[in-house]
RNA sequence: GGCGCGGUAGCUCAGGUGGUUAGAGCGUUGGAUUCAUAACCCAAAGGUCGGGGGUUCAACUCCCCCCCGCGCUACCA
């Protein structure tokens, strides 16, 4: 690997709209974390950067909901995720938000830079403008009549009906679905990144530059982007939350937010060192690292670089190990079904155990496959690993130390004596020694190679080692006769505490600074950092130190603290406030009894069902409607199978024009309910009655 | 359906460019031990390496087909 002279580690901007769960934690903090922790024992120089990403769209929506300011809205979910990885100990440099005066001022010059290069793509175009609402509506907020078959609710894509395609001005009569005003057309002018023309670069860069160092994940994702084709991709939305496009000609618009939130990774940097930022980013001997979760690879690997290279000067990503997802209880982690381990409440259930949960989660890390969390998972780790493992070998050791020597550092003598018995606790020494310093090493390749999971496993290893070395030489039984052996034992076994308290320090931060508490270590610890260049065993604590009293590190988690915790989980609670409310779609425009009645819904039965061919979501359905039998094609394959739907009552659209898809005709459609996530269930009368059963 | 990433002991995972009895940790069982939070140490049992073909003297490892999980993408009227 090149050598670089410092280090830009930033880890993805959690969107300002929710709380965070163990899978951000899981996918990109916590990785990152550890990894800055090891480059800072390491002396490098770094920087660790984060932020809330606080515009787009979602934003503006859900402040409406909740009756605020996108503004309000963010700082409270800004400020909620900003204590919450303070409280878990993330241990960034600095955590900014894109709201920043100095974000703005930087995504504009940003905008600017490769503006005034030319490179982007202008292209006016005229849209329909709500008045009363002041914005400009997307193609689907428009409804109007069809030019081709007459429809009068069609969309300002496509026409239902007859399923021609549509732009919103061939709508005769268009409305607007947020306040039901006839909108009016104004050109406007959006700007597009093209990202077509870096795809011969990109290629160079990733498909061949990156091969072998980025991982399988990663490079597969970012190969089958590139190979599909790339096109221009608008980078300014309409919109009146965000940052400003600076051009005369972007009154009333803002950048998109997937162009401004990367670029709240150098804001944020200039926010931190006013003065020198710019050798974060564009010294070629800075090394940018991002830490993101799988959703976010093309962004970070395509997107964010092209624009980097077209704005000129800046490095680029030297990798992104971005992790897959992380699962509960055999379940996706799921916000609107309270389906998560919230990081904040867990803070508050297990005080002072934040390394418990460092430790589960980076032994879990779904560094090459979605992972699952399990509360009886974690019950495991902590009592058979963290308590039984590395808690015990402190706390034998440090119990060992006092009992014998009164907590003092005993001399490490000369063993190689006469008798059998001592040259066997040199061999058992020696043993130690070789296999401590493997596992450091190895340890030590495994975090340069982001492979944390594998790193975490052989620290503990020190920690095995250890407690094979105590039960292999048995100091307690020579404590009869042989106090110079016991000593040297001990020593040792000390040497290795304060070893293993270095070690653990990018994955157990607060278990490190307990045992080095309890070693009493302020006075001698300065020159420990030099176990990461040795990479291999120092020499931590000299004779006669006094130690300090011994304490345990951690403590067993007993079955009811985890079976509150999946209690928790299976009773989702009575929906907090803003999270139900957000996830409720707005009303739309109003209708009249004349509009309504137009329907044709009534029940139906289902005959007879089988999955479309070449298509994941639609079940080709066979209905029967009281007056006729007719094939209904319907959106469901994800959520109900061909069997289950045989038999089944369902309501449906009756006289709704019929529709081909997938070169079979739709003659009606299945009406269903969507909750917040996106599950469909079948809206059905409440007792059995006829088939054609009309709905009024 | 297309593309990408996975599918190895009960659980979490290792297994460059194919080569003797497929490994580790945790769990389980047995033993030993008492310094230690019934912890530690030793040992054993546990896998037709998703399924089926093929290439090869030899495949977990290469090729083809299929199944399952996850993601992106198209069809959800």
């Amino acid at each position: 690997m090149k050598n670089f002279k410092r280090h830009t580690i930033t880890a993805a901007l959690p969107y300002a709209n929710g709380p965070l769960h163990i899978g951000h934690i899981a996918g990109a903090y916590l990785p990152a974390d550890t990894y800055v922790r090891y480059l800072r024992l390491k002396g490098e120089d770094v920087v660790f950067i984060c932020g809330s990403d606080e515009h787009g769209v979602a934003i503006t929506l859900g402040a409406k909901k909740e009756g605020v300011t996108p503004k309000a809205f963010v700082d409270k979910y800004h400020s909620l995720m900003k204590k919450a990885f303070g409280d878990f100990g993330i241990s960034f440099d600095i955590y900014s938000r894109t709201s920043n005066p100095v974000h703005y001022e930087t995504a504009q010059e940003f905008f600017k830079n490769i503006y005034d290069k030319g490179i982007f793509l202008e292209e006016t175009s005229d849209q329909y403008y709500d008045e009363q609402e002041g914005i400009f509506l997307a193609d689907r907020y428009i409804i109007g009549t069809c030019p081709k078959c007459g429809n009068p609710n069609a969309y300002g894509d496509q026409c239902e009906k007859c399923g021609t395609s549509l732009s919103p001005r061939e709508l005769i009569n268009p409305r607007s679905t947020v306040s039901g005003k006839t909108p009016v057309l104004k050109p406007t002018k959006h700007w597009y990144f093209p990202l077509d023309k870096y795809e011969s670069w990109l290629k160079e860069w990733i498909v061949e530059g990156h091969k072998d160092d980025w991982k399988t994940n990663v490079y597969g994702q970012c190969k089958s982007w590139i190979d599909q084709g790339l096109q221009p991709r608008s980078i300014t939305r309409d919109l009146d939350w965000g940052v400003p496009v600076p051009l005369k000609d972007g009154k009333g618009k803002v950048l998109y937010v997937w162009f401004d939130a990367p670029i709240g990774y150098i804001s944020a940097t200039k926010e931190l060192k006013p003065n020198d930022w710019k050798k974060y980013w564009q010294d070629p001997e800075s090394r940018l690292i991002h830490f993101i979760g799988k959703d976010n690879i093309v962004f970070h690997c395509v997107i964010f670089p092209s624009i980097l290279k077209a704005a000129g000067g800046y490095v680029l990503p030297d990798n992104v190990p971005a992790n897959e997802f992380l699962n509960l209880e055999g379940d996706k982690i799921s916000t609107s079904r309270n389906h998560a381990v919230w990081l904040h409440e867990y803070l508050q259930d297990f005080p002072g155990r934040r390394d418990e949960l460092r430790y589960m989660l980076t032994s879990i890390s779904p560094e090459t496959k979605d992972a699952d969390f399990t509360w009886k998972d974690y019950q495991s780790k902590v009592n058979s690993e963290l308590v039984a493992i590395l808690g015990n070998f402190v706390n034998r050791v440090m119990v060992l130390t006092w009992k014998y020597f009164d907590g003092k550092v005993p001399s490490a003598h000369e063993l190689p004596a006469t008798d059998d018995r001592r040259k066997k606790i040199l061999n058992k020494y020696n043993q130690a020694h070789t296999d401590l310093n493997t596992s450091v090493k190895d340890m030590i390749a495994a975090l340069d190679d982001f492979r944390f999971r594998e790193s975490q496993f052989h620290m503990m290893n020190l920690c095995r080692i250890g407690n094979k070395f105590l039960a292999d030489t048995e100091p307690w039984k020579l404590a009869k006769d042989d106090m110079e052996a016991v000593g040297s034992i001990l020593n040792y076994a000390l040497t290795v505490v304060g070893n293993i308290a270095i070690a653990c320090e990018p994955f157990l931060p607060d278990t490190a600074k307990n045992i080095k508490s309890q070693l009493n270590s302020s006075a001698i610890d300065a020159s420990w950092k030099e176990f990461w260049k040795k990479q291999q065993l120092i020499d931590p604590v000299p004779q006669n130190h006094q130690l300090g009293k011994a304490e345990l590190l951690f403590k067993n988690i007993e079955d009811e603290e985890i079976d509150k915790q999946v209690a928790k989980l299976k009773k989702p609670k009575v929906v907090e406030e803003q999270k139900s409310e957000s996830a409720v779609k707005p009303l739309k425009a109003q209708v009249t009894i004349d509009d309504f009645s137009k329907l044709d819904i009534r029940v139906g039965k289902v005959l007879a069902a089988e999955k479309m061919e070449k298509s994941d979501k639609l079940l080709k359905l066979t209905v029967d409607t009281g007056v006729d039998q007719r094939t209904v094609l319907s959106g469901i394959a994800k959520h109900y199978s061909p069997e289950e739907m045989v038999g089944k009552q369902v309501t449906l659209i009756a006289n709704l024009a019929p529709r081909k898809m997938m070169g079979i005709e739709s003659q009606g459609m299945i009406l269903m309910a969507e909750d917040a996530d996106g599950k469909l269930r079948l809206l059905q009368p409440n007792e059995v009655v006829n088939p054609g059963s009309t709905v009024s």
